[in-house]
DNA sequence: CAAGAATTGACCGACCCGGTCAATGAATGC
DNA sequence: GCATTCATTGACCGGGTCGGTCAATTCTTG
């Protein structure tokens, strides 16, 4: 927010955004103490309120930060090429997977923010996933062969389980978190993908590599 | 837990117990505060802690209950005598509908339960949930044709992929929760299904209306 | 060295909440 | 009708948490 926390190093200002993003990736909104993200961050609380106006602003910010990354990196020029429902799915997939990786809180923050209940910030949140959904959807299906589909098959309904399916997934993952297993996953997750493809698509589309289980 | 309780009137200690369960499911286990417990149940805060020991108590004591419930309503004569895989979840899911119709509380503390993190009865909840889990699973497939399954099918991993889908389900329709519309809900759910048994059964195990899509 | 910016962390006040207890009321037995 | 026991109340306490402040200190720079 303030041209103070824009005018720090890199380095310091990543600190800083690190520390809240794996504060509040651990606790709710009203939870995460800004004590502890100052001294996460390796600064005196006072200083963390010398660049944001309060804990609202920081967490408004972090969040605004998580969006612009995600729409970035993923949606890029490939992505905007890629004009196969599937091939799209595994394309963002893909990005996303890599970006956790590399960014371990973002997840869970993420995942925090979408599904933050009863906390002051809670309804912007969801009003703006509810708005970013929109557009996502409808870009994403404005420019993606629809007419591959079954008849009767709502490519809209298609999206809805997938994300329900990787939402428990992720869940799984994250609770019992026996070390990921990356490739395992990747595997079973993508046997389903492969499956709803078959399910979803009119036998004219199937990939080669689809038609045995 | 103490007798104290159990020898009230009916009608007082269900008061008591849809007022946990209504405070418990709106609020993690830290802030659902006791005196809004008792202000719900009509009674004094001291009251509830002449009955219960204290909060922890209440909690663990309304879980059980919950369990039991679930237990009782769910796996029943006749849920034992279904052999069919996908029977038995249909009814399971319809047995579970009607309980979360008649209770509306029930869904969202189960939920918190089963989502509970850092709390003080966390540990002990997560436990429980693996145990349970596993006794179930192990009851489930006991008593089921797992000879239906197409080779190479594991019927623990369709049964995962099922639980990750209500999951969302569920969460999609609270969040947004549009007021129900159980019977849309239901076909698009059932619709599923059905596609999953196609894709898990051998072709000669499959129910004839579920040719067409 | 002086002026301003950056940085610290002790401190404040507000809030929340589990649990207690002296006091009151109701019920029961004699 | 009195005494004893049980049921019930709600004001109160103490402990904890946490956002935000500010006087004091250190660092930077010209």
């Amino acid at each position: 927010m303030g041209e103070k926390f824009e005018g720090l190093s890199k380095e310091k200002r990543q600190r800083i955004i690190n520390a809240g993003f794996e504060v509040f990736s651990q606790n709710d909104y009203r939870r995460a103490s800004t004590d502890v993200i100052a001294a996460r961050a390796g600064i005196s609380k006072g200083l963390l309120f010398y660049y944001f106006r309060n804990k609202k602003s920081l967490y408004l910010y972090l969040f605004d930060y998580l969006k612009k990354m995600l729409i970035k990196l993923v949606v890029d020029k490939k992505f905007m090429e890629i004009t196969d429902f599937f091939e799209l799915l595994e394309y963002s997939t893909q990005k996303k997977m890599e970006i956790w990786q590399k960014h371990p809180y973002l997840l869970d923050f993420a995942m925090r923010t979408y599904f933050s209940e009863k906390e002051e910030v809670s309804p912007f949140l969801k009003k703006t996933y509810k708005e970013l959904e929109e557009v996502l959807y409808r870009q994403c299906f404005s420019h993606v062969d629809t007419y591959k589909f079954r008849e009767g098959c709502d490519p809209f309904h298609v999206l809805k389980l997938l994300v329900w399916m990787s939402d428990g997934y992720l869940r799984e993952v994250n609770m019992w978190g026996n070390g990921w297993d990356m490739e395992e996953i990747k595997k079973e997750y993508d046997g389903w993908i492969r499956m709803l493809r078959r399910e979803a698509y009119k036998e004219l589309y199937w990939r080669e590599e689809d038609k045995w289980v």
